[in-house]
DNA sequence: CCTTTCATGTAATGGGTTACATGATTCG
DNA sequence: CGAATCATGTAACCCATTACATGAAAGG
């Protein structure tokens, strides 16, 4: 119940989501955080440990611990009804207006510079084949959750879907991309 | 010609860039950042400023000082040969994976959550309106870049035009997947 | 006269990556 | 017996943002 709940960054707010859903170990919540989600964040252990500890301090996480096989003991971290109303209010608050970060973006708008034209074709065929494999592989993960049965609202598996569904979007736009630059907009040959 | 050339940090090639194109003061640096650019990259002057005097000792820009307005002196920056050989080994090399962070994306992540579906709905069409704006500002950057005359490789303008269409196929597609979310794919009213 | 623009820096702080450190269990 | 997995932490460093600091010229 700390008034400060509203300052929490958004790797904090990400680990909530996870908790929201299933309870776990720090560990546990690093792999989670690897597999679905590292399509838009990602966080090494290293900064989840000690977030995880500034979450419990202010009451919106809680943990048990107990006898881990390591030198430590292990920490089974669950959310507080506090943590979950905070996380609530995160949802569907305003989108943080973070600046863009596009180096890929960044070298296109310097491959005018390029001397040899095969080489600026043979950069954006790997750019292709780079965003082919990320839509293949949303698209399988769209296929997996579609085959679990109906996706409804009020379900996580919903917010998976939407989340997957923007990322083939994306992904598919931008192969389309590299398409009219190979086909239309690059010296032939 | 310093062989550590290669570890040159992301805004660096950034001013590389700015600088193969034209050159100017850390000033006019920053305002040609804030403008056609932060689409894709943003950087205060408090960055840039450091990162100027480090390429400079590195030998890939150099300056001419003169007297300023203000107690320092202004400082006219250009490319060197050694700058545009590093900017253009750059371009083409591969793309550094750099994790995503889309904190938009993990909001929807986390939007099953919401008890409320009003709010839900009036978030995805305040997202929506975001990404609208977006896209017409791009629309308005192509059109006034077309206007300008034909657009061909090996011009600046060429890479302009590339980076504004990847800008708007991505919009684009975010605002269709806004639409998708709110006439299917989110409780009615 | 006040605000904006031109012009360049430093300091403090926060977020994030890489590397350092430890140690038991399980599987091949 | 060695590698991977489970499990948790700290330290050093880099990148980036915000704030602090200075001061002339131009325009309304």
């Amino acid at each position: 119940m700390d008034p400060e709940a509203a300052s929490i960054s958004t790797l904090g707010q990400a680990l909530l989501g996870l908790l929201a859903r299933q309870p776990g170990t720090g560990y546990d919540l690093a792999a989670r955080l690897r597999r679905p989600i590292a399509y838009f964040w990602t966080a090494q252990h290293s900064q989840i440990y000690p977030e995880l500890a500034r979450l419990d301090r202010a009451g919106l996480i809680r943990h048990e611990a107990s006898v881990g096989r390591g030198p430590r003991p292990v920490k089974h971290y669950d959310i507080t009804e506090a943590g979950l109303a905070c996380h609530r209010a995160w949802v569907t608050g305003p989108v943080s207006v973070r600046p863009a970060r596009s180096e890929e973006t960044l070298q296109v708008w310097s491959l005018w510079l390029s001397d040899d034209p095969d080489q600026a074709r043979a950069w954006v065929t790997m750019r292709r084949a780079a965003h082919d494999a990320r839509l293949a592989t949303l698209l399988g993960e769209r296929d997996a959750l579609l085959a679990e049965g109906p996706v409804e609202p009020g379900q996580p598996r919903w917010s998976n879907l939407a989340a997957v569904e923007l990322g083939i979007r994306v992904a598919r736009s931008t192969v389309e991309w590299c398409d009219w630059l190979l086909t239309d907009h690059l010296p032939p040959q």
